[in-house]
DNA sequence: ACGATACGGTCTACACCGTAGAAGTGTCAA
DNA sequence: TTGACACTTCTACGGTGTAGACCGTATCGT
């Protein structure tokens, strides 16, 4: 019996665990500006050198900042509609991102591998398996919606999906409004924005582009009034 | 007339400009890890400090060494089709990021509000104000747009997008193939995974939502004639 | 019971980083 | 000449990640 002992022999009370809950709290509060191996240790009253020891490198610590924070994507159970649940996954990952808007870049650096991930993907190939397309076509974009996504995403945990500042929209009506017409149409659409509301469309877009894309035999919803 | 000499008086030879140019190629080709205000100094000869005393802080020098890779946005003139615009300008972005694969997260971190930027935006929001949406729904698409295809294209640059690699495979084909089985039907896809078609096939996959969005009344074109 | 071994933790030291502040250095206007 | 000013450099400070040596202790094979 290797591991009778929960606690383990840490002579400090502090086991790896510990420290990467600590690490990715530090990390998720602060930003990665504010994380340091010694500022880590400081918050902890540790040696820095003690957390290198047990991750190796301040690179595998984030990766594994970056894996715990996945192990945290709450998918809820497939509809058995394939629309529907890519719906479900791509909220899931913006809930995500909303949690730790701090660290959601990490995701991009460190193309995350864990069991959460797989288990997320799984359900995004098999709907867009359901599609009835062929698998080249599902693989793709299987892989472009993640993309999609996360990069999504990333763009509205930066700050780039924020209604316009005052000082942007001077910037913006500043500009040639006979060079910029379509601009100028849609300053005040722009202060006004609601990220959840082009969240949503977007992904329908998408969503609604793969429908277009594979079975148009199938009914279309009855929202839509419209047949191509 | 206060810019007479083209060359300043600069004791040593450099302009800023060149500064700049040097700066971004450092950057362009040794990646963010392998730039340093230091290194560049070392590089050109110059004191590092010169580097700051012209860019005030390294922050701002990398803000604008994003701001000059946008400049080189090569954007061909619009079609008049938006579907068209749309790919279009999704491509001349994907261009641009083949081209400075190591920068172009900088376009995160700093979002663009240089003239090269205005530019491509316009076409976008023009594109989409000629769908017939309301403002609201084009400002909200426009700016998903934009989020979509960085996002992709990081995503891409970080090689999130390639071919699985032999580990990769080994350990997609080793999770249960009862709890993955769709992950396990695209293994063979995503090896010889084509980064070109899947971008293809997303944006066109977007841009058929957006159509099935709004108008359908208008007749979709088959790709036999195009131009450019 | 007793070294051997391994491991958690610490300490010191090194190379590198961005940059504030002071001190040259040259060129131009008065 | 005398400033004034832009440019460049030097020095120094506080920060970073981490390699390497060191120490105490717990476990194990004998």
């Amino acid at each position: 019996m290797p591991k009778s002992k929960a606690k383990s022999r840490s002579p400090r009370g502090l086991d790896r665990t510990d420290l990467l809950n600590a690490a990715f709290e530090l990390f998720a509060s602060e930003g990665e500006a504010g994380f340091s191996v010694r500022k880590l240790g400081a918050a902890l009253d540790i040696d820095p050198m003690t957390v290198l020891h047990h991750f190796g490198s301040k690179d595998e610590l984030l990766r594994q900042i970056a894996d715990r924070s996945l192990t945290t994507l709450e998918l809820p159970p497939s509809t058995g509609d394939w629309r529907q649940d890519l719906r479900i996954v791509a909220r899931a990952y913006r809930d995500l991102a909303h949690r730790y808007p701090r660290l959601f870049h990490l995701h991009f650096r460190f193309h995350a591998t864990g069991p959460a991930d797989h288990a997320s993907s799984e359900v995004v190939y098999r709907a867009l398996l359901q599609t009835g397309l062929p698998a080249e076509a599902a693989a793709g974009l299987g892989l472009a919606f993640y993309a999609f996504v996360l990069g999504f995403l990333l763009a509205e945990t930066e700050g780039l999906l924020l209604p316009l500042s005052e000082e942007e929209e001077g910037e913006l009506r500043a500009l040639d409004e006979a060079s910029f017409p379509a601009t100028h149409t849609l300053v005040r659409a722009f202060k006004t924005l609601d990220p959840d509301a082009a969240f949503e469309a977007a992904i329908g877009a998408f969503v609604d582009g793969i429908e277009s894309k594979c079975c148009s035999a199938r009914p279309r919803r009855p929202d839509a009034k419209l047949r191509v």
